[in-house]
DNA sequence: TTAAGTATGTGAAAACTTTAACGACTTCTG
DNA sequence: CAGAAGTCGTTAAAGTTTTCACATACTTAA
């Protein structure tokens, strides 16, 4: 609950999750420290950029040390609120709705998704990765007081799914289709956008020449 | 094979296929006009922005008019060199790679995956959504000069099949694994991390407050 | 205890991105 | 045809993010 920690650069905020899956990599390794420049080399961010970002929450490490993995591990558990469980919907049991549903985000990741969503009669009382699948029709009686939704669903039936979701107290979307849907100016959506993904990367190889390959072999 | 348009800014590099998109949608619906404002309401980008990102290419519209929709499509087609299908390969038909396969890229985005690896005998073989699946063994031999890979592997194994596709000649490598992959510097990796994705959102949510809701029904 | 080595935290600069504002020109309306 | 309305392209300003570079302080080892 607590809202006093306000001005952090949301470029800094959008690296927090990466940063605590690799100290949790690290911790699980039995590693005690780690210095930005080797946490650089994992997560591929400058160390500069690393330390910058760390300093926005204090003095976290020490001068000729580095950080201290499980002081820093315990410090971004706590900033990510990883002490409760995020509880989260997924609306469309399609391929890639059921690739979120394996994936045990539970894992290192303080997330779980409760329930799931589909229009399809015949995954209607299914588990798929341990989560139960009930009748779109359902939404409002059965969402209970889940705040965040997965939506993968067709891209025709988003904005409709997203009326109700709003209406039914959802106050954030991952948006997994390739609208780009309306929503009352307190709802937070995040867009990931597959098929653009795909072209910008192809328009980045033809456009954006990286160094020249190595004539030998790079080691 | 033009190389001369090389200034582009990446942030506007990286909405190019977005607007691709939804030009594509307003061709489609007979629309002949759109202005800047009109787009930015369908793709929430700043109209200033949306000027701007165009007058990188030159005047495309016109004052008092807005911009030809026949002619920007046209244009930005060229530009994505979507007159050339670009073709792909898939490592990794589990629920993610088969959501991708479903996935008809082909529709309005001229990028066809070609062939699609997987290290499971029970898959080798079949096709999925029109693709066939051929064992991880096989990478080299099969891959022949597909230069885009998208990778749809565990994280485990993410390293491994990189080096191999690195050798194999790929020059761009969607990376849907948690791992940060290692490549040599000439190789483009672009990073969709689907597990921080969520909890990025979810920081976000408890953190960046927005507007309070309407207290009434919000029209 | 001291010297050498290491690595942070940050001021300042550079780079990049967005947004505001408006002159210029086009289209529309009567 | 004239005035009103509309919309671009762009200059300039503001905002955000990254990177450099180094004084400072800790660690290690002899």
């Amino acid at each position: 609950m607590d809202m006093e920690q306000a001005k952090i650069p949301q470029a800094t905020a959008k690296r927090l999750p990466l940063y605590y899956r690799f100290l949790n990599n690290l911790h699980s390794q039995g590693k005690l420290r780690v210095s930005s420049k080797e946490l650089s080399e994992a997560v591929k961010v400058d160390s500069a950029t690393i330390r910058r970002d760390f300093s926005y929450f204090g003095a976290l490490g020490k001068k000729g040390y580095g950080y201290n993995v499980e002081y820093l591990l315990s410090f971004f558990r706590k900033t990510l609120d990883q002490d409760e469980t995020t509880r989260v919907a997924l609306i469309g049991v399609g391929n890639l709705g059921t690739a979120f549903l394996n994936y045990n985000f539970t894992k290192n990741n303080n997330t779980k998704i409760e329930i799931a969503f589909d229009a399809n009669q015949e995954r209607v009382g299914t588990e798929v990765g341990g989560v139960r699948v009930e009748h779109i029709d359902q939404l409002e009686e059965k969402i209970g007081d889940l705040s965040v939704a997965i939506l993968t669903v067709p891209a025709s039936a988003a904005q409709g799914i997203t009326d109700r979701l709003v209406e039914a107290g959802v106050s954030g979307i991952l948006n997994f289709t390739p609208a780009r849907i309306n929503v009352p100016s307190h709802i937070r959506v995040h867009h990931i956008d597959l098929a653009i993904e795909l072209q910008a990367l192809v328009y980045f190889l033809k456009h954006y020449p990286l160094n020249e390959p190595e004539t030998e072999e790079d080691q």
